[in-house]
DNA sequence: ACTTGACCTGTGTCTAAGACACAGATGTAA
DNA sequence: TTACATCTGTGTCTTAGACACAGGTCAAGT
């Protein structure tokens, strides 16, 4: 299998194919004369593993380690619970992120709905930003729409 | 003022000083013969900006834009508008991005929780994970657009 | 005056996970 | 054979700073 025949396989991208061969993630069993890469069935085992870790956001240096202690013969899966409990925790953070940026640009919208566009002074580059000090006090919770 | 002065002054880092220093968005008055940096006051009102922008998940790219039309003496309410409605979409996608994530994360450990480790097998590098599919039924589903 | 040590400075390099550009190779239909 | 679409590896680019580093500055202590 040649790179894209394998990234077609696994529904990805050559790019990320290529970029896991660069890495050293998964290695083509050999190059034939003209330099292209050849994958084997093995590599296809290995590169849907790490797709489907990538699926839960595990980092590439994480599937790294899983799969050197994998070489190893060591059971992975003390480390893979691990790292998901972790993601996890993390993705709990990204989320609460993301629902304060949400408040703060709702807000805005909000308090800019009828103010003019004003052209900048010596001091005021935009007066809507430099107008507002975009705090979100917590006790007004997300009132929804 | 030198970088770390201006830094605390903005409650920002120096690095963060000398990032936008080094990329343009802000220049210091003059630089003294030992090479050192010293900025103005107008620079700090500028840096207020762009902290003020940063702080919406404005990019520096477009904080950029912004300023290069306030520079020349054009309103840029309208496009400081377009931007945070954009933002606000984006955002809207990252929360649902988090929220199946999250999903994705709980669904394994819930399913893995009976689950023995096991050590790699030839066609297997972690059972957990090669066991399943992540697929999350779509009452909140990955539903573009 | 000197020295110590704490703090400051600019510059250079690093990050994650591929995406994109590019020139050359290959495959295929005419 | 030629034209053209598709493929290939390699090199570079992306964000928004963080970090390392060698040298500069400054106040306190001697």
């Amino acid at each position: 299998m040649r790179v894209t025949e394998l990234a077609n396989a696994l529904n990805t991208t050559p790019d990320t194919v290529r970029y896991y061969t660069r890495i050293g993630l998964i290695k083509p069993i050999k190059s034939s004369e003209n330099g292209y890469k050849s994958y084997g069935k093995m590599v296809q085992q290995r590169l849907k593993f790490i797709l489907s870790a990538r699926q839960l956001d595990f980092s590439v240096d994480e599937i790294r380690n899983i799969l050197t202690e994998s070489d190893k013969g060591h059971t992975a899966c003390p480390l893979v619970r691990e790292i998901v409990e972790q993601r996890l925790a993390e993705t709990e953070k990204q989320f609460q992120s993301a629902l304060l940026l949400r408040k703060k640009l709702k807000n805005a919208i909000n308090d800019w709905q009828n103010k003019p566009d004003k052209a900048p002074t010596g001091h005021m580059i935009c007066h809507l930003i430099e107008g507002e000090t975009f705090e979100v006090d917590d006790n007004q919770g997300d009132h929804d729409e």
